[in-house]
DNA sequence: TCCTCCCGCCAAGCA
DNA sequence: TGCTTGGCGGGAGGA
C-alpha cells in the first residue's frame, strides 16, 4: 500500500484526484463511457429528439447519470476514508470555511445570471445542484428559501424551481418596505433597545411579558409570506409551517434593512423582533439562539446577494454583530398599486381597486380574513382600568370645590404655592371630574392635527389640553416635559422667546397642543431629532417622515418611572455598592436622548404615578396604550399642570423656580411638550422670576409635614455642590419632590457645568457631563418618621456611542 | 470565551 | 409509503 499523498484540502480534489490511489484496493466501477453507438435507427433517432426537446427527459438521465457517477463518488470517499489516517483524512475535508453558506451561495448563484432574459428561464432542479455543488440537499433549501424569499427564484413542483434573478427585485424590496413601515418595525425596533436598557439593571422584571404584550396580538405575528403578483408561492408546507419559514424570517429581516436609517440592523434586535411577533411571552435562551442561528442563514444568503454586509456596532455595552444593507436604494412606494404585497395566505392576488394600506393589512394579517384590526386583550384591560379610574374619580366621597385659575393670577408665585398647597391638592381633584371625551373634544378644537388617536396615545396626561388658560402670552412659558423614561415629568418655563420652538405635535408621544399657547409647530424637527437619538444609541433605527402612529407611543412612562424609580429607590437600600453604577444605568437610560439646548428656564419636576396604582399603570404599559382619560389639573401656580387622574395620591409642588438654568431637553420631549401660556405668570419674567429661597422652600416642606422642623434641605444646588457648577451660561438642576403615602421625598440636583460650547449638537454628545466631577445626585428621603436618608449617585451620562466597524 | 454556523435529526407534508 | 421540505438545536471551528 501507498501512502497516500496529502492533498488540497477540497472536497473536488480529493474526490477526483485521489480516486485512483483507490484502485489497486477495489476495483473500481467501470466508468460509463458513452453509450454504445446505437445503430442509428429511427427509434433511437426520436428517442434523441424528445431528450433534446424535453428538458424534463434530458434532465432525468442526466440525473441518472449523476446517481450512478455519485455512487462513485461516494464509493471513492470511503475508500479514502477507510485508508486514510483519521487526522490526515480530516485534514483533507474542506475547511469548515470553505463549506459555508456563504460561499455555497455564491457558487449557487455563479450558476445563473443576475438578469436571466425573460424568454428563455432557467430551471433550478435540485439534484442537480446538490450534485454539482457537492453539497447536501438541505443546505440548498437554506439558500433557495432565502432567494424564493426576495423572488429571485420560485417553486415550481417538487424539486423544481425556476429562476427569475434580479428583475423582481426592486419590487420585491419596495413591497417589503411597505409592509416594515406598516408592521410598525420601526417602532419594535426603538422599543426593544429601550426595554434592553431597562433590562440590563433589572433582569428579573416581567419585560418579557411586557414586551410580548407590546408587540400586539398573536393574530398580528401571524404575518405571512409577502407575494408579488405573478410570483406565485408554491412552498410545499405552505399551510404548515409557513409561519416560521425561513422565507417569512428573511422578508422581516429584510424589511428590518429597509425600514430603519441608518439601515443597520443588529441581530439581536432583529431576532428580539421576529421573536417577538412569535409570541415573546416563551422567549427564552434556546429559542433566541435559534432565532440568532436562522439570521446567520439568512444574513449569509444576503451577503452572498451583496444586500447586506456585515458590521459591527460597538456601544458601551459591547460590540454587537450587526449587519448593514447595501443593498439598492428603496425609493418610497409611488405606484403600490402595482407593486402590491399580497398574502399567500389571502389567496386570491387583492385587486388594484382596493386601497394600498388595506391590501397591506390584508397581506399582513389574513389568516382570519379580517379586514380590521382586532383589539388586543391588553387593550381591553386597559380600557377596564381607565374605566375604573374613571368610576373612583367620579364616585369621589368629596365635591371638588372649583378653582378658577384666574383666582390666582392676582397672587404672588412662590409664596403663593406654599398658602395654596392644599388648595392645589384639591384643585387636581377637581381635575378629574372632567372627563376625557371633554378634553377631547377641547383638543380637537385647538388642533385638529394633534387628536389623540385613541389607540396610540399614551401621554395624555401630560398633554391634555388646558382649561381656562389664558390667550395672553406669558413672559414666562411652562412647558410640561414628559419624560417616560426618567418617569418624571418637568415643568419647564421657558422665556416666550424660545417657547416658539416647542413644537405642538410629536407623533412619537402623542403629545397633544394647548388651545391657547403661542406655539409654533415645528413637525420637521421631530423625526431628524429622533433620528439622531438612535443613531446615537448605537444603531439602527430612525424615525420616518411619516406621524409614527404607535409602539414607542405605546410606553407609559408614568409607569416606567414609578417602577423605575421605585425599584432605583429600592435597589440604592439594598445594595448600596451597587447603586452608584445602576442608578447611572438607569438615568442614562432615561436619558438617552439627543437633547436640544434652551438658554434658561426653569425646571419644574412633576412626579407621577404613585404606588397606588402600579398595577394599573403596569397593566396600561403592557397594554402600551395610556389612557386618554387622564385629566388635566390646573395648578395656582403653572396655570394648569396636565396630570393623570390615577395621580390621586401624589401631591406636586409645581412652583420650585430652583434656580434659573439652561436646559437642556431631550428634543423629542421637547417636541411632545405643549407650551402653557400662563397668565399667573406675567408678573415675572424671565430675568425677574424670583427664585425660592432655601429658607422658603424649607418651610414649605415642613409646612407639609415632610420634613421635620430643623432638617434644612438645600435648594440651590450651585450653591452646595461641590462641583464646579459655577459656570453661569450651564446650571442645570432639578428638583424632583413627590409627596406620596410613605412621604418619600427626593430632591435630586444635578449641577453641571460642561465646558464644551453649548453647541446643540455638542449636547447631543455632552448631555449632563460634567467635567469637573461626576454629577451628583442628593437624594433626601424623609420617611413618616421623620428620619432622612441621603444618597449620592453619579447621573447623567448617556453618551452612547456607535461605532459601526466593517469586518 | 464567545461568536458563528455546519450538520444532521426528525417531523410535517406532499405525491 | 417513500420522498421532499425545512424547523431546530447540538456542538465544533474559528476569532
Amino acid at each position: 500500500l501507498k501512502t497516500p499523498l496529502k492533498q488540497v484540502a477540497t472536497s473536488q480534489l480529493v474526490l477526483t484526484e485521489r480516486q485512483p490511489e483507490c484502485q489497486p484496493l477495489t476495483t473500481p466501477p467501470k466508468p460509463k463511457e458513452t453509450p454504445p453507438a446505437d445503430p442509428w435507427t429511427p427509434t433511437s433517432n426520436l428517442k434523441m429528439l424528445i431528450s433534446a426537446a424535453s428538458p424534463e427527459i434530458r434532465s432525468r438521465e442526466q440525473r441518472r447519470q449523476l446517481s450512478d457517477s455519485s455512487s462513485e463518488v461516494l464509493q471513492t470517499k470511503h475508500c479514502l476514508q477507510e485508508h486514510l489516517l483519521g487526522d490526515e483524512y480530516e485534514k483533507s475535508q474542506p475547511s469548515r470555511k470553505e463549506k459555508s453558506l456563504g460561499l455555497l451561495c455564491h457558487k449557487f448563484l455563479a450558476r445563473y445570471p443576475d438578469y436571466p432574459s425573460p424568454s428563455q428561464k432557467s430551471y433550478i432542479c435540485l439534484d442537480e445542484v446538490t450534485e454539482e455543488l457537492h453539497v447536501e440537499r438541505r443546505r440548498i433549501y437554506d439558500i433557495v428559501n432565502v432567494l424564493e424569499s426576495l423572488h429571485m427564484v420560485s417553486r415550481l413542483a417538487r424539486n423544481r424551481y425556476v429562476w427569475h434573478g434580479r428583475h423582481n427585485l426592486p419590487q420585491t424590496l419596495q413591497a417589503l418596505k411597505k409592509v416594515g413601515e406598516e408592521n410598525k418595525y420601526i417602532q419594535q425596533i426603538q422599543m426593544i433597545k429601550k426595554r434592553e436598557y431597562e433590562h440590563e439593571f433589572d433582569p428579573d422584571s416581567e419585560r418579557n411579558e411586557e414586551m410580548a404584550s407590546s408587540f400586539g396580538s398573536s393574530e398580528q405575528s401571524e404575518m405571512s409570506f409577502v407575494e408579488l403578483p405573478g410570483v406565485e408561492f408554491r412552498a410545499a408546507s405552505v399551510n404548515g409551517r409557513k409561519y416560521k419559514s425561513l422565507r417569512v424570517m428573511s422578508q422581516k429581516f429584510v424589511m428590518l434593512f429597509l425600514v430603519s436609517t441608518p439601515q443597520i440592523v443588529s441581530l439581536e434586535v432583529a431576532a428580539k423582533i421576529l421573536i417577538g411577533e412569535d409570541q415573546l411571552e416563551d422567549l427564552d435562551k434556546s429559542k433566541f439562539k435559534t432565532k440568532i442561528r436562522r439570521l446567520y442563514d439568512i444574513a449569509n444568503v444576503l451577503s452572498s446577494l451583496k444586500l447586506i454586509k456585515k458590521v459591527h456596532v460597538t456601544e458601551e455595552r459591547g460590540r454587537k454583530p450587526a449587519f448593514k444593507w447595501t443593498g439598492p436604494e428603496v425609493l418610497p412606494n409611488t405606484h403600490v398599486t402595482k407593486l402590491e404585497a399580497t398574502s399567500t395566505a389571502c389567496s386570491p392576488p387583492i385587486s388594484e381597486s382596493i386601497p394600498s394600506k388595506e391590501q397591506c393589512s390584508k397581506a399582513l394579517f389574513p389568516s382570519r380574513g379580517k379586514q380590521s384590526f382586532t383589539r388586543h386583550s391588553s387593550l381591553i384591560k386597559l380600557v377596564k382600568s381607565i374605566e375604573n379610574d374613571r368610576r373612583k374619580i367620579q364616585s369621589a366621597p368629596t365635591s371638588p370645590v372649583k378653582i378658577n385659575a384666574s383666582t390666582y393670577q392676582s397672587l404672588p408665585v412662590f409664596p403663593n404655592t406654599i398658602a395654596q398647597f392644599p388648595a392645589i391638592a384639591k384643585h387636581q381633584l377637581e381635575g378629574q371630574s372632567k372627563t376625557a371625551e371633554e378634553m377631547q373634544v377641547k383638543c380637537a378644537l385647538s388642533s385638529p392635527e394633534a387628536v389623540p388617536k385613541p389607540e396610540t396615545s399614551h401621554q395624555p396626561a401630560l398633554s391634555q389640553p388646558l382649561r381656562g388658560c389664558p390667550a395672553s402670552h406669558s413672559s414666562v412659558s411652562p412647558v410640561i416635559l414628559p419624560h417616560p423614561q426618567s418617569g418624571v415629568s418637568y415643568a419647564i418655563y421657558l422665556h416666550p422667546s424660545q417657547a416658539h420652538t416647542v413644537t405642538t405635535y410629536s407623533p412619537g408621544f402623542m403629545l397633544q397642543p394647548l388651545p391657547c399657547a403661542n406655539v409654533t409647530g415645528i413637525k420637521s424637527n421631530n423625526s431628524k431629532v429622533l433620528n439622531k437619538i438612535t443613531t446615537e444609541e448605537g444603531d439602527t433605527q430612525r424615525f420616518s417622515d411619516e406621524p409614527i402612529k404607535s409602539l414607542v407611543t405605546e410606553e407609559k412612562p408614568e409607569t416606567k418611572s414609578e417602577t423605575l424609580s421605585q425599584r432605583c429607590l429600592k435597589r440604592s437600600q439594598a445594595f448600596p455598592e451597587n447603586n452608584l453604577i445602576k442608578r447611572h444605568k438607569i438615568d442614562e437610560e432615561s436619558l438617552d436622548t439627543s437633547l436640544t439646548f434652551f438658554s434658561s428656564g426653569y425646571l419644574i419636576p412633576l412626579t407621577h404615578c404613585t404606588h397606588g396604582n402600579k398595577a394599573e399603570c403596569s397593566n396600561k404599559e403592557k397594554a402600551g396604550v395610556c389612557s386618554v382619560q387622564h385629566t388635566a389639573y390646573s395648578s395656582p401656580i403653572t396655570g394648569v399642570i396636565p396630570m393623570p387622574a390615577s395621580e390621586l395620591k401624589t401631591v406636586n409642588i409645581p412652583a420650585f423656580h430652583i434656580t434659573p438654568l439652561n436646559i437642556m431637553l431631550s428634543p423629542n420631549s421637547i417636541a411632545a411638550a405643549p407650551v402653557l401660556s400662563n397668565s399667573c405668570l406675567n408678573s415675572s419674567s424671565t430675568s425677574s422670576a424670583p427664585n425660592p429661597s432655601s429658607s422658603a422652600l424649607n418651610f414649605m416642606l415642613q409646612h407639609i409635614g415632610l420634613i421635620p422642623a430643623g432638617v434644612q434641605v438645600p435648594v440651590n444646588p450651585v450653591q452646595h455642590m461641590p462641583v464646579s457648577s459655577q459656570s453661569e451660561n450651564i446650571s442645570h438642576s432639578s428638583g424632583s419632590t413627590s409627596m406620596q403615602e410613605g412621604k418619600v421625598i427626593t430632591f435630586s440636583f444635578q449641577p453641571s457645568a460642561p465646558k464644551e460650547p453649548q453647541e446643540p449638537q455638542a449636547v447631543t454628545e455632552n448631555f449632563f457631563r460634567t467635567p469637573g466631577g461626576p454629577n451628583t445626585e442628593l437624594s433626601l428621603s424623609a420617611n413618616s418618621d421623620g428620619t432622612q436618608r441621603t444618597s449620592q449617585g453619579t447621573l447623567y451620562t448617556p453618551q452612547r456611542k456607535l461605532e459601526v466597524s466593517e469586518d
